[in-house]
DNA sequence: TTGAAAGCGCTAACAA
DNA sequence: TTGTTAGCGCTTTCAA
């Protein structure tokens, strides 16, 4: 769409840039009626400013990059929501990327985001053969500064770590401390088996080390945990632990199909505080991100702009709901 | 990050910025060694071009804002998943906002990206309350073309509509095919009223006119379908139509609860092929928003930028699972 | 084959 | 109180 500039205010008016740019950036110094005239001309010709032109001028950089593999996950969206809301009201704005693409591919991305974004946010699940390639843009001087969100970056990088085991540890204790007595780990990923480990290492009074961990590996899909339910049947367990809400989601189909009684039969919690975990039969107990806090941080960060990289572990947390009543 | 720029490196290696511009950008008429010396230089110094002056230069807008009342909801996240990754292979790349806030708000974020985004694609489910503030902005000649998807949008701006009853209907008829005769509607959408309708308008041979519609006014939420359990059973239908993929997984969550055998005493259809559709327990029967049909008119309507507003409806389509068989 | 220079739209130091 | 002007980093016309 035509757009009216400056410039042209400013022959429109008879009056200079400078004076038209005093008016509306509501400075001092202006006799009000050709403030009236510049305001009124402003008005009808719909003047509105050009960013990219103001932000060059300014050296200043108002879009934050937001990387990710997948924007499907639940976590992520709650992320992103809250951080939009953030940025825009301190007058930045998320572009978003998808990370999984060649190298090449992202290189040209950021690239592209170059002179226009300041900053770049990581998000977490990142893919191998990404993480190379990132870690090698991050460490360049490329002119964007990396926030790494759940993810060790590289040494001059942003550093935001979530403590997984933190949440999983209260959540397995909570299972001792209702008396549940066989605890097994469905999943694969060593942040969940540091969580239970740690767990354990502190079994609660009521338990007099009757308690044991057990153990299943699978990847963290919806299918995985549905395929999984013969086995931790077998298992012998009366609390499963899933590595995600998806998987345990999945578990719990099986558990329907079978007539399992959750949780009287066997405990269930999941991790992510996925929209899945509120809407499953049961309602699923769950391990929550830190969101608020890492995005509050990802903003001072935008702000204020250190030099020195911030590095920071946030914790997660449990939230008990029906499935390990 | 300190950021070389095309003038620093004309002064490093001795030459123009002209002859440099001309390397950069593989251009002919720049003899061999100098075209090293500048290359070696732009590696060695990590040269990027600053993408805000070069698209101020060349008038470029390389930005797309979506605007949405609510990134969390499933559909959404499908569309823009999608819509990111052929926008990003076009050299486009997508600024999210929030359409939940006030009509000041709004009008900032969006003369934030003046010079930035081109083309702004309002996502549906817009605000009340933004509804006609958007309408105001994209009216006015805002250096912004607005793209309304399925939502009806200004006079000249580009409109891209779903028909929703098209795929309702033919879950309807599908139910009806299979032998279901007493089909109700739990929700409060005349989309979705209309296609009932227009199932109903033309029942296939096999009824012979011994088919029911019923209907029962609800909100589309997951509680609300939890709700609306009591009345269901009550109504005495054999197969209820949600709104949405959500208040069916509501539903599925009370006859989990109750004994309530899906789909044999009750087939159940929602509407947005959102994630809980294939997790939930049974699996859902519902119908799928035209996404990579959307997506690809929008990237056309971006290339192409026609100066007359496009106009177009696309078709949702019903996609049966365990819930209806 | 190469370079000088104008200009995209804006800001602000400096001069008048 | 107002205007002139340099310049943010880039592209490209035109002349050398």
């Amino acid at each position: 769409m035509a757009q009216i500039t400056l410039k042209q205010l400013a022959e429109l008016s008879g009056l200079s840039v400078r004076t038209v740019s005093r008016v509306l950036k509501n400075q001092a110094n202006v006799v009000p009626e050709k403030r009236e005239t510049v305001l009124r001309l402003a008005e009808q010709y719909h003047y509105v400013p050009n960013m990219a032109a103001r932000n060059l001028r300014l050296r200043k950089r108002s879009f934050v990059g937001i990387l990710c593999r997948d924007f499907g996950t639940e976590v992520f969206v709650q992320k992103i929501n809250d951080l939009e809301l953030r940025l825009s009201s301190a007058g930045y704005y998320p572009v978003l990327g998808h990370l999984d693409r060649s190298p090449a591919d992202l290189e040209r991305m950021l690239s592209d985001w170059a002179g226009i974004a300041g900053y770049v946010v990581v998000m977490n699940s990142v893919p191998e053969q990404a993480v190379e390639c990132l870690n090698e843009l991050a460490g360049r001087r490329l002119p964007l500064r990396f926030i790494f969100v759940d993810q060790p970056g590289t040494e001059n990088a942003h550093t935001l770590l979530i403590d997984r085991a933190s949440g999983v540890c209260d959540a397995v204790t909570s299972l001792l401390e209702s008396g549940r007595r066989r605890i097994l780990h469905c999943g694969c990923l060593a942040s969940r088996k540091e969580g239970i480990r740690k767990a354990f290492a502190r079994l609660p009074d009521s338990c007099a080390g009757r308690a044991e961990a057990l153990y299943l590996e699978r990847h963290g899909e919806f299918e995985d945990g549905y395929g999984a339910g013969p086995r931790i049947l077998d298992s012998g367990a009366d609390a499963v632990f899933f590595d995600t809400d998806r998987m345990a989601a999945g578990f719990l189909k099986y558990a329907a199909e079978h007539g399992i009684e959750i949780p009287r039969r066997m405990a269930v919690v999941g991790f992510d505080d996925d929209i899945v975990a509120r809407m499953s039969i049961p309602s699923l107990s769950t391990v929550a991100h830190p969101v608020s806090e890492i995005n509050s941080t990802i903003l001072e960060i935008i702000e204020r702009n250190p030099e020195e990289p911030v590095r920071r572990m946030f914790p997660t947390r449990f939230i008990p709901r029906e499935s390990s009543r």
